[in-house]
DNA sequence: AACAAGGGTTTAG
DNA sequence: TCATCTAAACCCTTGTT
């Protein structure tokens, strides 16, 4: 019996550095340049992170996260460089585009981000490499003829590999990992190119002297398990080992939020104002996804960027903005009220625990699910 | 033992 | 004043069934 039959093809699609790449489509002059997509926090000038940054200004040391300052300061001898705002809404209209386009004639699609898809062309391809091979080649072209968009294909037996192989050949990249040569293609590889494996988990990883993922694929499982738990124990063999079962299907979204940077540093709620718009924003999109919510949380960033949260679940489910608001609003009282002398520099609000095939508040109608 | 709720940490893009 | 914003997956503790 052949154990091909049952073998997914899963193609993994990123767009190389989309921010900065759309920007680059909507204005061609910047495409030579250092470009850096800029969220600015409004606290001050250049106060506020880098998002993300095309590869010139990256070669040069900007990378996403670093302080817009910082940014400008490595990129002081480059007259030429361009620092512009996230414009979200943009980089979103291009993607729904590319993410409609890739959907269509597929067995299954999965969009993990604004950036990110995975394709299951296990049928597609007739399970066949050197289909696949084309078929990535041809979505490639379709987004750059369409858009004006380099993206990086990976293709394999899953998920896992998939991304791994678009990881390993970005920018502009295609690489096709054959089951046969998946244990090569990982072997060498630092622990820290898996996915879900990042500087916390490498850092202990490396001290037990697992450096590659094939000293990890090797390890003993009951000592994983007995240092990482029951469940992220074997997750970790199984990674390492190129396993990776999870299908390609769309999910449903779980949770909501937004968060913003306070003007100034408070010691006590009175930014409740900066509340309202959040609180409007969240409903709309509830009623956009017809969610109701039975779960919220204050989410507090203090002014030592450590994160505190604050949660409380309703008996019912609701999706008003009042209710939000008010909430919210009772959440933040109670960071106050503690004795800790506590000081916020962010603050936001999140709703989660969903419930569908709810009856909005004041719609007056009855749904007909039962 | 299983589950819900509240709070925190890590990862990712 | 260097330090955005959104989302998911875990982990832990506590309390209840």
């Amino acid at each position: 019996m052949s154990d091909r039959l049952d073998e997914r093809i899963v193609m993994a699609i990123d767009l190389d550095y989309f921010y900065a790449q759309c920007e680059q489509v909507r204005n061609k002059e910047i495409r030579d340049k250092p470009v850096v997509i800029c969220v600015f926090s409004g606290r001050s000038e250049d106060s506020g992170a880098v998002s993300t940054a095309n590869y010139i200004a990256r070669k040069l040391g900007v990378k996403s996260g670093i302080p817009i300052v910082t940014a400008k300061r490595i990129l002081k001898g480059h007259a030429d460089s361009v620092f512009l705002p996230m414009d979200k809404q943009y980089y979103e209209l291009v993607s729904t585009r590319i993410m409609d386009m890739l959907r269509s004639g597929c067995d299954g699609f999965e969009q993990v981000s604004i950036d990110e898809a995975y394709l299951d062309i296990t049928s597609k391809s007739a399970g066949r490499y050197s289909s696949a091979e084309s078929m990535a080649r041809e979505a490639k072209q379709r987004i750059l003829g369409s858009e004006g968009l380099t993206c990086s294909v990976g293709v394999s037996k899953n998920k896992l590999i998939s991304k791994m192989a678009a990881d390993q050949c970005k920018p502009d990249g295609l690489l096709l990992v054959e089951p046969r040569n998946i244990e090569n293609f990982l072997g060498t590889m630092p622990v820290g190119k898996l996915p879900g494996i990042g500087p916390k988990l490498e850092e202990k990883l490396n001290s037990l002297g697992i450096k590659k993922i094939g000293d990890l694929a090797a390890f003993d499982e009951e000592k994983l398990s007995s240092i990482f738990g029951r469940n992220l124990g074997p997750h970790l063999k199984e990674v390492a080992n190129g396993i990776d079962s999870d299908p390609v299907s769309g999910r449903e979204a779980t949770q909501l939020s937004r968060i913003i940077t306070l003007k100034h540093n408070s010691s006590s709620f009175d930014f409740k104002d900066d509340l309202r718009p959040l609180a409007r924003d969240i409903a709309e999109r509830l009623r956009e996804s017809k969610n109701g919510f039975k779960s919220i949380s204050a989410i507090a960033i203090t002014s030592e960027l450590k994160v505190k949260t604050k949660a409380h679940t309703l008996e019912e489910p609701s999706d008003a903005e009042e209710r939000i608001f008010s909430e919210a609003c009772k959440l933040f009282e109670a960071f106050f009220a503690e004795p800790l002398r506590i000081e916020l520099r962010r603050v936001g609000i999140r709703v989660s625990t969903f419930e569908k095939k709810w009856e909005p508040e004041g719609s007056g109608v009855l749904t007909d699910y039962f």
